[in-house]
DNA sequence: AGATATTTGTTCGTATGTATT
DNA sequence: TAATACATACGAACAAATATC
């Protein structure tokens, strides 16, 4: 099993090719995220640079560059350049998490009743988790956001970015939320509303109503937050996720329809 | 083949340097993905060689290869050798997908009282999404993994893999989840449970209790999806993880004071 | 601001491993 | 078994980025 560098020692005169031991392709991404582990690196510690990788593991260069590029790739570590540069340990950032999962759902197909099963059931919870953890600057921002589609859209390009900013105003109470799984679960949601090939085409249309509703509901709902009023909150929220569903839903069936048509 | 030598020639007089254009550091990743998109390529489709990404990407084999690297890092594609091998679209594994997310949440401190909300929530909703779908098959490996904790444990492994087995009777269940989302995030929460520092020490104590309410939860929740009773069935598991969450807390203050007490 | 040193980034040539035929 | 076609790995040299003086 893979010692592998039992040899390493002398080149043997005699046999120039083989200069170094050869180990399985990932083994070495594996090695160096152990390594990592057991030498209790923390983010933003620095790995060892290049060279000595290539000592430790007994790798050339090029192999340890294709490990380190694969854990960067997995948001493990940053690499910097220049003096003092190298490896960095880095926690994996939330937009990157929801790029790599979002990579999974991709060939699988995922429906807007799917999404919006989850979010009926985590969007309340979600809201309730903030009665009393709000504060102004929290309440700004809700607003601001909100401000973008407090009129309706003159353009197709405005009606997408108040859809976006909809989904931002979920996105900021998610900020806010004290539970990391419930806040990335919903935000991941939201990334895929906002991704979704189905979406962007509901969004291409003018949907004056999912606006109005939408706005109706977020605005009572902040009010519903300040008076810390739990039960309200959830239930504005639940009611919200339902009308959103079912407009989003509507919309959706429209669209498939007139997809299938022009492909007969 | 060879391109790859259309300079090489001369170096152009006044450009001495500079073989290639030069471009961002991951770059050709984003290049390769879109490439991948444009072509229309499906998970089984092969890339082209090495030789060709080198032409048409104007980088050199081993740029190419960190890329390939970064790609089969994000599970996008696989690297097969051989004749006939080279870079082969993937779907995204589950499994590829848990661990990539595990990452995410690994420094970020999830609690217990965390995972439970979720589970409180997600759970009873994904078992209700099962009744009348659910075939002797199920019934059977359910059935089978349940009598791996049919009797008292005998030592602290079989105590531990009492736990994995509890665990994976509810994996079984989202096997058979038609809502990728809800499956996936149920079995995500899975994958904590089994790996979490403080659940590994739980599992590492007697807990009979645990055992014994947990199974019989379990076989009243067969019962109503034999049944076909949705209420119940949610009831029943909304209550499984209220249960299970509270004697989980309970066995972690234990730990967590001991954990304080040895630190001081 | 500019020179320099450090470290990653990229390239090329070549050798080796491996699966197919 | 041998030939073939491919990925995989190695090493040396050079390019680019960036921190420091």
């Amino acid at each position: 099993m893979a010692e592998a560098s039992q040899d390493a020692a002398k080149p043997a005169i005699g046999a120039p090719s083989r200069r170094r031991a050869r180990k399985r392709p990932d083994l070495v991404i594996e090695q160096i995220k152990n390594w990592i582990m057991d030498q209790g690196l923390q983010p933003g510690d620095r790995l060892p640079q290049e060279e000595a990788l290539i000592a430790i593991f007994g790798v050339s260069r090029g192999t340890i560059r294709e490990a380190l590029k694969a854990l960067e790739a997995q948001g493990l570590i940053r690499l910097r350049t220049g003096p003092g540069g190298g490896a960095f340990i880095d926690r994996v950032s939330e937009e990157r998490a929801i790029e790599l999962l979002g990579n999974y759902f991709f060939s699988r197909d995922v429906t807007l009743k799917d999404i919006y099963a989850l979010r009926k059931l985590l969007e309340p919870e979600m809201a309730a988790s903030l009665v009393g953890r709000l504060d102004d600057a929290h309440y700004r921002r809700l607003e601001k956001t909100m401000s973008v589609y407090s009129g309706p859209p003159r353009s197709i390009e405005e009606e997408r970015a108040q859809r976006m900013a909809e989904l931002d105003f979920h996105g900021i109470l998610a900020d806010a939320c004290p539970n990391p799984l419930l806040a990335f679960s919903c935000r991941f949601l939201h990334s895929l509303l906002k991704n979704l090939a189905v979406c962007r085409h509901i969004y291409a249309t003018s949907q004056p109503e999912l606006r109005r509703q939408g706005r109706s509901y977020q605005v009572e709902l902040l009010a519903a937050l300040r008076e810390a009023d739990t039960g309200r909150v959830r239930k504005v929220m639940y009611e919200h996720m339902c009308e959103a569903e079912r407009l989003m839903r509507e919309r959706e069936m429209v669209i498939v329809r007139r997809f299938l048509r022009e492909d007969a």
